[in-house]
RNA sequence: UGGGGUGUCGCCAAGCGGUAAGGCACCAGACUUUGACUCUGGCAUUCGUAGGUUCAAAUCCUGCCACCCCAG
């Protein structure tokens, strides 16, 4: 089964799929409707719009098609997370979330419903079985690599995926779609929530939550108030647009307090950390980590793996010392650590 | 009401007779399958106001207005 999303990577898996040998169907997973989050657009990874790209590639490549409804799981699973993480103060991925929940868990059952042995996405990311274990590497095209957002996947998920673009340049891709005439070859790359297309996720939040985000006190690092803010769901840490508050030098959030409803500025310099702890953590390449162990972490999805010592301290605790200090580690964010491509696992910044 | 001080973009602030720096904020693009960061570009024909001096004033002079401080 081949998750078409409408976009370009997935019709190249398809097809890729397709070339290798494999007998498969595509598959579109209905995540919302569309009148809920407002009118369609293109940008979105997964409007219904897309719909129609999917089936179009899926029948020139003359291999059955379905459209999943998956609206009630994705409206608990990811949209209730995402909402459930900006109340608690926290800076959600709700593309980490659909893949666990979603792709991986909701669409990939699906497939063994229907005695279909493997999923396939357009990631850019690899799969390779070493002994009776099953890595997640980065993909060749580093500039596109998608391990971040897949490394929440366990050794069954891991088992029974394929990840054909993983070796492949996002360039080759598009010649690839071009060479087939697929219609969406030059599609844009998406971006932005899916869900919330117009970018304005403060606004969805008030309207899926039904609660207001009442507006509450700026202040520096010692506690003096420096301004209102406009309700805490509007901020996220290390953040600097919007503040509104003319400072001789820029200012970004440093923290949010919840319970108070404050907002905490500080300078730049004031936004950098050396440890942070992640949660609920995922071992890929390993069933933990006996020793402080020299790793690299990935703290936000653009970004560099950094050098740094990883130590569990508990079952699903993970303390992460950098060898140089961070800027504006983002409770809620996903940090993913890396020996060389190799994807050791991850955990959700506490 | 006396005495002193200050009035330059939304905020802070250079300039001190030669034809409006900079920072913050804001806006627009770029980058980006989360939120952010970052980058690039834009942003006062005008210096509280009315006159005067001068080839030339935000810069000098005078009146007025506003705000601040000290007196009472």
């Amino acid at each position: 089964m081949v998750a078409l999303s409408g976009g370009v990577d997935s019709s190249v898996a398809a097809l890729l799929c397709k070339q290798q040998g494999f007998s498969c169907v595509g598959a579109t997973m209905k995540l919302f409707h569309n009148e809920d989050i407002g009118l369609p657009r293109e940008k979105s990874c997964c409007s219904l719009d897309d719909v129609e790209d999917a089936r179009s590639v899926a029948y020139s490549l003359d291999m059955p098609f379905y459209v999943m409804d998956f609206t009630a799981d994705f409206a608990t699973q990811v949209i209730d997370r995402f909402i459930a993480a900006y109340q608690r103060g926290e800076t959600p991925n709700p593309c980490i979330d659909c893949n666990r929940y979603m792709k991986f868990e909701k669409l990939l059952q699906r497939a063994q419903l229907m005695d279909i042995p493997h999923l396939a996405t357009g990631h850019y990311a690899r799969i390779e079985k070493s002994g009776d274990r099953w890595l997640l590497r980065k993909a060749v095209d580093e500039t596109k690599d998608q391990s971040y957002v897949l490394a929440c996947m366990t050794q069954e998920q891991l088992a029974h995926t394929l990840l054909p673009l993983g070796g492949l340049r996002k360039s080759e891709i598009r010649d690839i779609a071009a060479e087939h005439g697929f219609i969406n070859a030059h599609k844009r790359d998406s971006q932005d929530i899916c869900f919330v297309p117009d970018g304005d996720y403060a606004a969805f939040i008030e309207q899926h939550s039904g609660q207001v985000y009442p507006p509450g006190d700026f202040h520096d690092l010692h506690g003096s108030v420096l301004g209102r803010h406009r309700g805490l769901i509007r901020y996220t840490v290390g953040q600097r647009k919007g503040l509104g508050i003319a400072a001789p030098k820029p200012l970004y959030v440093h923290s949010k307090c919840a319970k108070q409803n404050t907002v905490t500025l500080c300078e730049n310099d004031g936004l950098f950390s050396s440890v942070l702890h992640a949660g609920e953590f995922n071992f890929i390449a390993c069933d933990g980590l006996e020793q402080p162990t020299r790793l690299q972490a990935k703290i936000r999805y653009n970004a560099a793996p950094q050098p740094a010592i990883a130590e569990q301290i508990s079952p699903n605790t993970v303390l992460v010392t950098f060898d140089e200090p961070q800027r504006a580690i983002a409770p809620g964010q996903a940090c993913v650590l890396y020996d060389g491509d190799v994807v050791v696992g991850s955990g959700v910044i506490v």
